[in-house]
DNA sequence: CCAATCGTTCAGTACGTTTCGAACGTACTG
DNA sequence: CAGTACGTTCGAAACGTACTGAACGATTGG
């Protein structure tokens, strides 16, 4: 029956729905992205805002954004005047874009706002109470530090590489600490 | 200036609140743990509220929240019927603690549900249709379980050596491909 | 040049989430 | 046994965000 396609169509959907804000966007948007993921042509908006069952202003809106995060290209044929969307299929790719578009900025505004702090109190009077906040700060900075540059590195390293990389690191834990290794249910 | 000090606190309290929403948590929220992390002594729930700002009710929520992330402890002293509270300090057991307790269960789900939705989809009817979704389904699929493999390491291997790690990887890769050094702005 | 079709915009609205604050239960004090 | 000092709970209000639907400009074909 031609029926399970559909239900595995809807069930992506709505999975993609469901897990939007982890990527930072509307419900809509997630589910959006499912529809053309799952498309073999290129949809237009008025495509995409029946299958949603949404307005098409609704869907402009999201795919705007799917657009600026690169999940989601335009494309136009000559002879029709209608825009063609499809999604983009390498979520390595996606999800650098998503976190150096999205994640990136706010963390780096959360980071020099600690870095203000920490100046500010390494300034300010010495006592046991300065000593303790500044100490703190630091903490929290060294921390910010590392994740920082855990964050960048994993935006420009390959994926791949990345994978046996860790593999190889979760082998030589379990090698050196056998007593971590997961107990099986 | 003991002024300096008052005003560094402030900048923290109000960062944190900021990027309260990337812990998964609510502003206030976010706020709470900076007084309790940049405070030398314990505090109690009506310290919290008046630090800041709001009320006692609103501070007990929020802090059940943070005992739950293990972002922050209680403590009981005998022969005192207040409650103090604590800031857990090591941000990387925090990291890990709420990556296992909100995100990964969240990302399980939608793990199972692309999972589901791959099996119907090669049950269906063979055409070009069934497929195109299969292999689309089948590639997002992949992706998950890298992923999956990525985070489920993180949250046990140990970040300094994660750290060293990745900042090996780097140089290889740098030394590899110098032409996608940084440029200096 | 008109009608139809398409994507975009925006003000209004519906919805979910966060916050407040009063009421409550409990445990200690004198 | 009051009275007080806690922390907790919960309904109501305030708030922000996502969605709707109508109006609009642009483009194309008749």
């Amino acid at each position: 029956m031609e029926d399970a396609l559909v239900r595995a169509r809807a069930e992506l959907v709505e999975a993609l729905g469901q897990q939007s804000s982890f990527w930072g966007v509307g419900k809509v948007t997630g589910a959006l992205f499912a529809v053309l993921y799952l498309s073999a042509e290129p949809m237009t908006l008025g495509d995409i805002a029946d299958a949603l069952g949404t307005s098409k202003g609704n869907v402009s809106t999201s795919i705007r954004a799917l657009e600026h995060l690169g999940m989601v290209r335009r494309r136009v044929h000559p002879g029709d005047r209608r825009v063609y969307f499809e999604a983009e299929t390498d979520f390595w790719e996606i999800s650098r874009r998503v976190l150096s578009r999205r994640q990136k900025p706010e963390f780096d505004r959360s980071f020099a706002l600690v870095d203000q702090s920490l100046g500010r109190a390494r300034a300010a009077a010495p006592s046991d109470e300065q000593r303790f906040v500044a100490e703190r700060l630091g903490s929290l900075k060294a921390f910010y530090d590392e994740l920082d540059g855990i964050v960048a590195l994993v935006l420009v390293i390959d994926p791949r590489r990345l994978g046996r990389l860790l593999r190889a690191a979760a082998r030589v834990r379990r090698s050196t600490r056998p007593s971590l290794r997961r107990v099986p249910q």
